[in-house]
RNA sequence: GGGCGCGUAGCUCAGCGGGAGAGCGCUCGCCUCACACGCGAGAGGUCGCAGGUUCAAAACCUGCCGCGCCCACCA
C-alpha cells in the first residue's frame, strides 16, 4: 500500500487528469451495442469570450450522470464540442481585432495575421469573406484550448478524442446535408417575405432570438383627414412610418367605426389615400380603436397586410434609415406628390429614432399632432444580442416548417422525460406560441454556408425557384468558392451562369444536429447505430426554445424520432442578490480561479449540491465545505487503511450494524441517481459519511488498535475497509479526484471504471442486520459527549458511571455496545436501569491534578 | 394578459399527512495517539397570509400577498 504521510489535495487535479488521459479511462468503447451504451448530447458551449460560474454548474451535471452509469456498468458516449460558429464569435473577432468583413474584397491567401493580434485596436480593417473567416478560426481554436483545459479540471470525463467544433468539416457536411434533405422533401423552402431584421447586424434573425424589452416611447395621436371631410384619430408610437402606411384598420364590431370602413383617408404630410378596412386583429381598447397598418412596423402590420391584401410601400431601409421614395410614381401615388416628397425628403437618411422626434414636429406644424405626445412603456422588440430596436424587413430568406408540425412536435414534447417534469411547460408553451416558421438563414460571415447555387437569366437575375444543389458526396461545399455541376468558375455571376448563395445558417441549424454530429451521422454509421438516439440532453432552462426545439424538430424531420429519452434541465447560478449571475460578475470570479482556490472536488461539490431545475445561489461557503469533506475523505482513509490489525470476519454486532445502515444509503442513493436526483444521492452519502467518522470510528477506534483482542480487531479492520471501499464509490462521481487518489493508496486501476456500489458489497451480515445497534450506540455516545461539554472538560475526560435508564428491548443492545462505549467515553462502569423512559445520566469521575 | 416554479432557523436548502430538520454562520468548550484545513456541545423557527378538508396539515384544496422565470401581435 502506498499511502502518504499527510495526505493532501494539492495538485491532484494535475496527477489524476494526466492519467486518465494516458489510460483512456474515459475513451468511448465502440465495440458494445445500443443496449450497452449511455449517449450524452452534451452542449457545446459558445466559445466567444470565456466560461463563467454557470458553466461548473451546468457542465458539472452531466458528468455526475456519465460517471454513474458508467460504474453502473454502461459504455458513455460523452462527447463535447464547441460552438464557434456564428454572430457572437464574428462580433468578438471584430472587436479583438478591429476588422470587420468586406465581401466584395478577393481572398488573400498570404494574409499576415499576426499583424493584426494588437487586441484594443479601434481601426476598422476590412477583410476579404474567407480572411475573415479564417481570423474567426484562429481565435476561436485559442479559446478552445482554453475551454478544455477549465473543463478538464473540472474533471468532466468526456472522452477528450471525440471533440468537434460547429464550424467544422463534419459540422458543415452535417448541417448542408440535413438542409438538403429538408430542401428535398419541402420541408425548407426560401421565400421573399417580410422578416424580423436587426439593422445593426443586418441580418434576418428567428423568432427565437428575439426578446421583448420594456423602453420608453410616446403616443402621438394623429388625424388622418377623410376625404368626404372630418377627421379620423388614430395613435401610433412610429409616426415616422406614415409614409409607409397602406391603411387603417378596426375592429368589425366597433360600432364607432362601422360607418368608416370601406371609405378612404389621406395620410397627413403625404397625402396618399389609404383605405379604412377592418379586421379581428384590431383591438377597439388600445388607442382611438383604429390602428395605421405600414409596411412594415410590427408583425401585426404583417399579418394585416397579408390578410387583407394590401400594396407594400416600403420606406425603412436594411441599415435602419429611411430611404428615399418618390412620391407620384406608380405605387407611391399622392394627392400632393411635391408636398410627399418634400415631407421624405427632411426624415430620408435618418433612423427611426431621429425620424420620429422630426416628423413629430412636421405634423404638430401642419397640425395633424393632436396634443402632446404621450410617453408611455411598452414591450419592444431586440434581437436577443442587439442594441437596437428590431425592424420588420422584406428580404429573401430560407425557411424551416414548423408551423405545421406543432402538434408532432407537442407530441414528442410529451414523450420526452423531462428532469424536473415541469420544465415542459417551457417548451409547450414555446411550441403552441410558435407564429412563423423557422427563419434560418442569416446575413453573416461565420457560419455554414448554403449549399445552393442559383441559375442567372439573361439579365443576369437568380433563379430562387430552382436552387441548383449539389450531390451529397461533394459536401461540404462553399457555393462562394465552389462551382456546381456543369458550369465553370468563369460564369460565376455571368448572365447564363450561376451565383451561389451568399448567406449562412442560423448557428442553432448546426447547434440542431449535435447528436448527428457527434454520433457520426452517415459518416460513420456504424457509431450512429451504437448511440443514437441518445439518453440525455443535458441545458440549461433559457435554450429550450432554441436548442431544444430546434434539436427535437430536426430529428423528428429527418429521423421520424426523439433525439434522446431525457432532459436534464439545470438552473442558473444567482449572485447574492438573487439575480442571475452577470457576465460581469463571472469575469471576476472565474471558473478556474475558483478551482485553483478551492479544488475542483469543491466546486463540483457545490454544484452537486443543486438539484436540477433550480437556480442556485453562487456560494463559495459552500464549496469550502466540499473542500472540508474532502480533505476528511482522506483523513479518514488514512486512519482507516493505516490499522495495523489485518482484517478479518464481521461478526461483531455494531460493525454488522453499521454495514447494514450503509446498505441502506447505498439503495437509495443509487435510485435516487437513476432518477437523475444527484444531489439527493450526495446528500445521504455524505450524512452517512460524517456519522461514520463521528461516531462509528470513535466507537470502534480502540478495538480495532486490539483493545480486546485479534478477533474483534478484525472485524472492525474489516468493516472500515469494507465501508470505505463502499462511500468511495458512492463519493466517486462527485468528488473523482480525492476518491482517485485514496482508491490509488489500495485498490487497482480507475475507481471511475469500478463497479457501482451494491447493497451485497457489505457482506452477507447485512441481509439479517440492520443499523439499530448503531444508532443507540451513537445516541449514547453523545449523550456523553454532551455531559462532557457541558461540563467544559476534554472529551478524554474520565467518567465513573454512566446510567442509562430505557426500555429493556434497547436496554438488550447495550450487550453488543459496552465495550466500544467504555472505551470510547473513557468509562469506568455502564448501569442500565429497565423502566419506559430513555435517558442516559453521566457521572464524571473528579479531575485528577 | 397566460403559464411554471418558489416563499421552512441570520444565510443556503432538505422535508411534502402524524416527532420542525441539515450545513454554514453565531455562542461556549476541547491540543482526544486519522484530521486544529480538526473535534464536541448549545442557542436560534407563529414552516408567507387567510380560509377549508382531516382525529391529525409545513406538507392536501381554495383564495390572496411577495419573489423569480417562461410565453404573449411594439397601434
Amino acid at each position: 500500500m502506498q499511502m502518504p504521510e499527510k495526505p493532501s489535495l494539492d495538485g491532484l487535479e494535475a496527477k489524476w487528469d494526466a492519467w486518465w488521459q494516458a489510460s483512456g479511462t474515459y475513451r468511448f468503447d465502440r465495440s458494445k451495442t445500443r443496449e450497452q451504451v449511455y449517449a450524452i448530447d452534451t452542449p457545446p458551449p459558445t466559445v466567444s469570450g470565456s466560461l463563467h460560474v454557470g458553466h461548473m454548474l451546468s457542465y458539472t451535471h452531466p458528468d455526475l450522470v456519465a460517471r454513474f452509469h458508467r460504474m453502473r456498468g454502461l459504455e458513455v458516449f460523452y462527447p463535447i464540442g464547441w460552438d464557434d460558429n456564428g454572430l457572437p464569435t464574428e462580433r468578438r473577432v471584430q472587436n479583438y481585432f478591429g476588422v470587420r468583413c468586406d465581401p466584395s474584397l478577393p481572398y488573400d491567401p498570404a494574409y499576415d495575421y499576426a499583424a493584426l493580434e494588437r487586441p484594443g485596436d479601434g481601426d476598422q480593417i476590412p477583410l476579404s469573406r474567407l480572411n475573415f473567416i479564417e481570423l474567426c478560426g484562429r481565435l476561436t481554436a485559442e479559446d478552445e484550448k482554453a475551454f478544455e483545459a477549465t473543463f478538464r479540471f473540472l474533471a468532466l470525463s468526456v472522452d477528450w478524442d471525440h471533440t468537434y467544433t460547429t464550424i467544422g468539416e463534419r459540422s458543415r457536411r452535417a448541417s448542408q446535408r440535413a438542409f438538403l434533405r429538408l430542401l428535398a422533401n419541402g420541408h425548407a423552402y426560401s421565400a421573399e417575405a417580410p422578416t424580423m431584421w436587426d439593422v445593426d447586424f443586418r441580418t434576418a434573425v428567428a423568432q427565437a432570438e428575439i426578446e421583448d424589452r420594456d423602453q420608453e416611447g410616446q403616443y402621438h395621436r394623429i388625424a388622418f383627414d377623410r376625404e368626404d371631410g372630418g377627421i379620423v384619430e388614430i395613435e401610433t408610437s412610429r409616426p415616422e412610418l406614415i409614409p409607409a402606411c397602406v391603411a387603417l384598420v378596426v375592429h368589425p364590431t366597433d360600432e364607432r367605426y362601422t360607418a368608416l370602413v370601406g371609405s378612404t383617408v389621406l395620410t397627413p404630410l403625404f397625402r396618399v389615400s389609404v383605405p379604412v378596412m377592418a379586421h379581428e386583429l384590431a383591438a377597439p381598447e388600445k388607442g382611438t380603436g383604429v390602428a395605421m397598418i405600414c409596411t412594415f412596423g410590427d408583425v401585426t402590420d404583417v399579418t394585416w397586410w397579408r390578410e387583407l391584401g394590401l400594396p407594400a410601400r416600403v420606406v425603412m431601409q436594411k441599415d435602419g434609415s429611411i430611404g428615399k421614395k418618390i412620391f407620384g410614381e406608380p405605387g407611391w401615388e399622392s394627392r400632393d406628390p411635391e408636398a410627399a416628397n418634400a415631407a421624405l425628403a427632411e426624415i430620408a437618411g435618418m433612423y427611426a429614432k431621429k425620424a420620429r422626434k422630426k416628423i413629430a414636429e412636421m405634423l404638430s406644424a401642419s397640425g395633424h399632432l393632436l396634443g402632446e405626445p404621450q410617453t408611455i412603456r411598452h414591450p419592444v422588440k431586440f434581437y436577443e444580442n442587439g442594441t437596437r430596436p428590431l425592424e420588420v424587413i422584406s428580404s429573401r430568406q430560407w425557411f424551416v416548417r414548423t408551423l405545421q408540425h406543432r402538434p408532432d412536435l407537442l407530441k414528442r414534447g410529451s414523450e420526452l422525460t423531462w428532469h424536473p417534469p415541469y420544465m415542459r411547460a417551457r417548451f409547450d408553451s414555446w411550441v403552441e406560441g410558435l407564429n412563423a416558421d423557422w427563419c434560418v438563414s442569416r446575413q453573416r460571415f461565420f457560419g455554414v454556408p448554403f449549399p445552393v447555387w442559383y441559375r442567372l437569366d439573361a439579365n443576369g437575375d437568380p433563379d430562387h425557384d430552382a436552387p441548383l444543389v449539389p450531390d451529397e458526396s461533394r459536401l461540404p461545399i462553399d457555393p462562394l468558392s465552389d462551382v456546381p455541376d456543369g458550369f465553370t468558375a468563369e460564369q460565376r455571376d455571368q448572365p447564363g451562369g450561376f451565383a451561389g448563395d451568399p448567406d449562412i445558417m442560423d448557428t442553432w441549424g448546426t447547434s440542431s444536429l449535435t447528436p448527428q454530429i457527434a454520433g457520426g451521422w452517415e459518416d460513420d454509421a456504424d457509431l450512429f447505430s451504437r448511440v443514437f438516439p441518445m439518453d440525455l440532453r443535458p441545458q440549461s432552462h433559457e435554450i429550450i426554445r432554441t436548442w431544444l426545439f430546434y434539436t427535437v424538430l430536426k430529428s423528428e424531420l429527418e429521423h421520424g424520432s426523439l433525439p434522446w429519452t431525457d432532459v436534464g434541465i439545470s438552473g442558473w447560478v444567482l449572485d447574492p442578490d438573487r439575480k442571475k449571475m452577470s457576465k460581469s460578475k463571472g469575469n471576476v470570479v472565474t471558473p478556474l480561479g475558483l478551482l485553483e482556490q478551492h479544488g475542483a472536488d469543491a466546486v463540483r461539490y457545490w454544484a452537486s449540491s443543486a438539484r436540477l431545475g433550480s437556480d442556485t445561489a453562487f456560494d463559495e461557503q459552500q464549496m469550502k465545505v466540499g473542500r472540508k469533506l474532502a480533505i476528511k475523505i482522506l483523513n479518514a482513509s488514512r486512519f482507516t487503511l493505516g490499522m495495523e490489525a489485518a482484517p478479518g470476519e464481521v461478526t461483531e454486532p455494531l460493525d454488522l450494524s453499521m454495514l447494514a445502515a450503509l446498505g441502506e444509503v447505498v439503495t437509495e442513493a443509487t435510485d435516487a441517481f437513476a432518477a437523475y436526483d444527484h444531489a439527493r444521492a450526495l446528500d445521504l452519502t455524505e450524512r452517512f459519511f460524517w456519522a461514520f467518522t463521528d461516531d462509528y470510528l470513535e466507537l470502534v477506534k480502540q478495538r480495532a488498535y486490539g483493545a480486546h483482542g485479534e478477533a474483534g480487531a478484525a472485524s472492525a479492520v474489516a468493516a472500515l475497509r469494507t465501508a470505505l471501499d463502499v462511500l468511495l464509490r458512492l463519493f466517486a462521481p462527485f468528488l473523482p479526484y480525492v476518491t482517485e487518489e485514496v482508491w490509488s493508496w489500495w485498490r487497482e486501476g480507475s475507481i471511475h471504471r469500478a463497479t457501482w456500489p451494491r447493497p451485497d458489497d457489505l457482506g452477507p451480515g447485512t441481509a439479517h442486520g440492520d443499523g439499530t445497534v448503531y444508532a443507540f450506540g451513537a445516541e449514547i455516545l453523545t449523550a456523553i459527549r454532551k455531559e462532557k461539554a457541558l461540563k467544559k472538560v476534554s472529551l478524554r475526560a474520565a467518567v465513573e458511571l454512566v446510567t442509562i435508564n430505557d426500555t429493556p428491548d434497547r436496554l438488550a443492545l447495550m450487550e453488543h455496545l459496552e465495550r466500544d462505549l467504555i472505551e470510547a467515553g473513557n468509562i469506568t462502569r455502564i448501569e442500565r436501569v429497565p423502566g419506559s423512559r430513555s435517558s442516559v445520566v453521566t457521572v464524571l469521575a473528579p479531575v485528577e491534578s
